[in-house]
DNA sequence: GCGATCAGCT
DNA sequence: CACAGCTGATCGC
């Protein structure tokens, strides 16, 4: 739980995610996104009074936080008063004192955070420096290198101060499986239960909290099967999310709510009341969505846990682990790291031991020599001409330089993040600003062509197998370029190319910081985006538009599968949860080949942790694999106990979090990667020339 | 009656 | 395991 305050030193007149006591003062308030622990105050009657007073004080959020914060009726009243921003779009914010009339401007960049629908993080830049307000976050390792914004002449921005989500900033959640893993293991639990009879229902034990609904439409769309919520009026005006939900009971997937749910379960009911259909008992399981993690040196990853006879604990995390925080921080690597949570067990003096060494202050403490000549931490590779000089950051806030920029050189994905209809264009004009109107029109014109050429990809999509990018079931929702309704990409996408900066993690040199030593091999492009920021004018940005919001983390299995650096094991379902027929237009029929546990002995099984499909590990009780109750049907209508856990569902990947790729016991099929060909790599690295991963036929491709 | 806070629960 | 959030008891306005 977030124990920020509301303020960052370097600009207390605003405040962010708290709106209570010293918060009632601030000039400008933020959300990040749609959790009660974030809004503490938010509907207070001493706010409510201070806007009445303070016509001038406004909350920003993103499109999606608006839409879903409006939805509830007890925030209603901050209709007039909620602006959206627009993601990854700079925008300038007067910060005035209406007492005194004093007047500051900041500019504020929202960057996805990938922790529930319309979850952002704040970039903020004005004449205290540049901070970062990270909100509650899931990146995985690696992606902040992806984010455009975070950048400035092809290096991360300087940043003065990080607020950070700590929630598992200790090293005793060192690792958490990705959310593809974790996406898959529920998925293929989900499938091989409702593919036994129509029936057959799983119930999604999911918390009353935004931040599963990308579970929802990945089970939704890959198996056909909509799932049944008690409300979905707050997605209304997100065709993304809306079409994979349904209020109507009548369906095999269900992650409806009640106070007495549990209980309700004991006696095969779910929680919307119903034990039966068409006069026959359902057969249901449970599965709850829970985090796991798993040490350092912990190689096995079991996604899916056996917690009863119907019951089944499934990973799931909307909280970056240790390492994907300690990567995120030494990437962006600040002056200064606060942490907003304190996990329970620590102190903030023990999160801070982890987080100052990862600060520029520490490293550069005392004067050191650094050799010369190694690459500098750059992220894409831009073929626009150079534009600054490498050897100092940035006295300068970026706001100040004032750019004209030439040509639109983002890459793609940073548009397709930007879900905008056409004809709202007119919605960013701001009037005394046209040198960013005009940068904002040039890029909402190239958005639109994307968008489109993005809906034209979609219908080939749905002909071809949807495992293209050996990504299988992690396949997200497309977009929709329908230019007359607001539009909804789901906030998590997939990204299916590897990237250089990706490779570029993982050398040794990327965690260089501080100040570049490199000459730069490659120049930058002019900066848009960072440079014209939007200027927040009075005619009421309003916009019903929902962006979307993408977290890229699908990378990992094809990069590293491709490479062949780590076993290619997914999850795998045990003989217990089989079915035999292959009847389902199966994206992961090669992952899915159950077998026999009683041929496979234990220390097969410690083998197969680390070597892939044909595998299950059933880490807690090895002694009971003969005593599965749900071998045989019919099952489950009472007597739900609850036998020591078992762990049924596996996946090796050790995957992004992996601090050392190379100490994996390669597969059999799978090849490392030889010295010569890791030379061409880094050769090719060191050049900036882009290096495109070749995919490997899928396990799952077939 | 409402809100804030806390314990308990999941 | 923790998370996010609900319920219910208590207290104060």
């Amino acid at each position: 739980m977030s124990s920020f305050q509301g303020q960052m030193a370097e600009y207390p007149t605003i405040s962010i995610d708290r709106f209570d006591r010293e918060n009632l003062k601030a000039r400008a308030y933020f959300l990040s996104h749609c959790h009660k622990d974030h809004m503490k105050g938010l509907r207070a009657p001493s706010l409510k009074r201070r806007l009445e007073c303070s016509l001038k004080v406004f909350l920003y959020c993103s499109p999606v936080t608006k839409e879903l914060l409006l939805t509830s009726p007890k925030y209603r009243f901050w209709e007039k008063r909620v602006r959206a921003i627009e993601i990854e779009t700079p925008t300038q914010i007067a910060l005035v004192d209406e007492a005194s009339g004093e007047k500051e401007e900041v500019v504020v960049t929202l960057l996805p955070a990938g922790h529930c629908p319309g979850s952002v993080m704040f970039l903020f830049q004005g004449r205290n420096g540049t901070v970062l307000y990270t909100g509650d976050f899931r990146l995985a390792k690696g992606e902040a290198s992806r984010m455009e914004l975070l950048h400035s002449g092809g290096r991360v921005k300087d940043i003065q101060s990080v607020y950070l989500d700590t929630t598992f900033c200790d090293p005793r959640f060192y690792q958490i499986p990705s959310r593809e893993e974790c996406l898959r293991g529920i998925l293929e639990l989900v499938r091989s239960w409702i593919t036994r009879s129509p029936h057959h229902v799983v119930w999604l034990n999911c918390k009353a909290a935004y931040g599963y609904e990308y579970l929802f439409t990945n089970l939704s769309e890959e198996l056909g099967v909509q799932v049944h919520v008690d409300k979905m009026d707050m997605f209304r005006n997100m065709p993304n999310i809306l079409h994979h939900l349904t209020t109507d009971r009548n369906t095999q997937i269900h992650a409806c709510r009640h106070p007495k749910a549990e209980e309700y379960f004991q006696w095969n009911k779910l929680p919307c009341g119903i034990t039966s259909q068409n006069k026959t008992v359902l057969h249901t399981i449970s599965i709850k969505p829970s985090t796991m993690w798993f040490g350092e040196r912990t190689r096995k990853t079991n996604v899916i846990v056996r917690t009863g006879e119907s019951s089944y604990r499934a990973c799931f995390s909307f909280h970056s682990s240790y390492s994907e925080i300690k990567d995120f921080l030494s990437y962006i690597c600040p002056a200064n790291a606060y942490p907003n949570v304190i996990p329970v067990g620590l102190t903030v003096d023990k999160v801070m031991d982890v987080l100052k060494p990862l600060c520029r202050s520490s490293q550069s403490a005392e004067p050191k020599y650094k050799p010369l000549g190694k690459l500098k931490r750059t992220r894409t590779i831009h073929l626009d001409s150079e534009e600054e000089d490498d050897l100092f950051d940035d006295p300068l806030p970026t706001l100040l330089r004032h750019k004209v920029p030439y040509q639109l050189t983002l890459h793609p994905e940073v548009f397709s993040m930007k879900a905008l209809p056409q004809g709202q264009s007119e919605l960013r004009q701001s009037p005394g600003c046209y040198t960013a109107d005009n940068v904002q029109n040039v890029s909402l014109a190239n958005f639109v062509d994307c968008e489109e050429s993005n809906s034209d990809s979609e219908e080939e999509l749905e002909t071809l197998p949807s495992l293209q990018g050996g990504l299988g079931p992690v396949t997200l929702p497309q977009q929709h370029a329908d230019a007359d309704t607001p539009q909804w990409e789901v906030f998590f996408k997939r990204k299916d190319d590897i990237t250089d900066d990706e490779c570029l993690e993982n050398l040794p040199s990327s965690i260089e910081t501080g100040g570049s030593q490199s000459p730069k091999l490659f120049s930058d492009s002019p900066k848009l985006f960072s440079d014209s920021p939007k200027l927040f004018s009075d005619s009421d940005g309003e916009s019903t538009h929902i962006s979307s919001q993408n977290s890229s983390q699908s990378t990992h299995i094809t990069d590293q599968g491709s490479q062949g650096w780590d076993s290619q094991c997914d999850t795998v379902l045990l003989s217990s949860q089989e079915r035999s027929g292959g009847d389902s237009p199966s994206l992961n029929k090669g992952a899915y080949r159950p077998k026999s546990r009683e041929n496979i002995s234990a220390s097969q099984m410690e083998q197969n942790a680390l070597c892939p499909q044909d595998t299950y590990c059933d880490l807690k009780s090895r002694d009971e694999v003969n005593g599965d109750p749900h071998t045989g049907e019919p099952d489950i209508v009472s007597g739900r106990k609850s036998p020591p856990e078992k762990t049924l569902l596996t996946s090796t990947h050790a995957d992004s979090q992996s601090s050392s790729d190379f100490e994996i016991p390669s597969t059999p099929e799978a090849e490392l990667p030889k010295p010569e060909h890791l030379q061409y790599l880094y050769g090719k690295l060191a050049t900036g020339q882009s290096i495109v991963v070749e995919k490997r036929k899928s396990l799952l491709d077939i």
